[in-house]
DNA sequence: GTCATTTAGATTGTGCGCAATATAATTGTG
DNA sequence: CACAATTATATTGCGCACAATCTAAATGAC
């Protein structure tokens, strides 16, 4: 009575973790060209809306909107400063805090940027309820997965 | 009556494409762990499992089965490989295809993969049903956005 | 059979994502 | 006050993920 290959459990098929994760590379993918335009990457595009939000956070602020840790954020961070859409300042009180500021270009590109998510959801095949689901679902595995 | 800070379309915390891309990444994250002792990273568990239930397969068939490209196969077969799990074996017939076969230590080694979709499911917050509710929503969605 | 086209895979370069570690500033403790 | 512990950020190194490009083999058209 051996499974063989009929055991379904270590099928690629039958994961809903593969599926999540494709489906989030797909997503990343998709972005991309919609973000051309602006030449940022989706993770850098998460940085600015964070900031077009609210201007001014420190980077560990930041980091943890965005749930990524200093290995990512200070490359990442350093990019968005070379292309001059903010600026990196130490904080006078705690000089070990490094504080965000956006540049007027940094500012000005949230213009251009409120077509991204209207094209992104013409391109999504997802109802706003479906959307919303799969936004509860992700969130609830998330949380449990961090802690 | 600018929407200026109340316009929520670009704040990430309303984005579901923000939860799938956290989501996936905790769960690689939280993958780590469980896979430390098979020596494996997520996305060669990935290649593996494909392997596992269909041994033989080109490079091509594999990287479709896994969604992924020769830019991210490659290395990540040649890893494998280094690893000895597998070896890849230019096709006879056609020698642009390589093809890639177990080697013994690869088949062993589903033996002790076969507790990863256990503690996997253990750490997972969803049901059964939340589950599989979230892979046909993320398979649907990265059906449309591949096309 | 010749030559353009297609196909499979490999290579290169950029940017994450993150573990591990380092550095420097701040805070807590005696 | 000295000094250990904590905190914020930076650095290093590895492995994807993928666009762009390249090579070589196979296929198609004439």
């Amino acid at each position: 009575m051996s499974q063989e290959n009929n055991d379904a459990s270590l099928c690629i098929e039958n994961q809903s973790c593969f599926s999540l994760y494709s489906a989030a590379n797909a997503m990343v993918r998709s972005y991309r060209a919609a973000l051309l335009d602006l030449d940022l990457t989706y993770p850098q595009y998460l940085a600015m809306m964070v900031l077009w939000a609210e201007d001014g956070l420190s980077v560990k602020a930041l980091g943890e909107k965005v749930h990524m840790d200093s290995g990512t954020t200070t490359p990442l961070l350093k990019r968005l400063e070379a292309k001059g859409l903010l600026e990196r300042v130490r904080c006078k009180q705690d000089e070990r805090s490094c504080l965000l500021q956006l540049t007027d270009e940094g500012k000005a590109l949230k213009e251009r940027a409120q077509e991204i998510p209207k094209s992104m959801a013409c391109q999504s095949p997802l109802t706003q309820e479906e959307s919303d689901q799969l936004k509860a679902l992700c969130d609830k595995l998330r949380l449990k997965l961090s802690e």
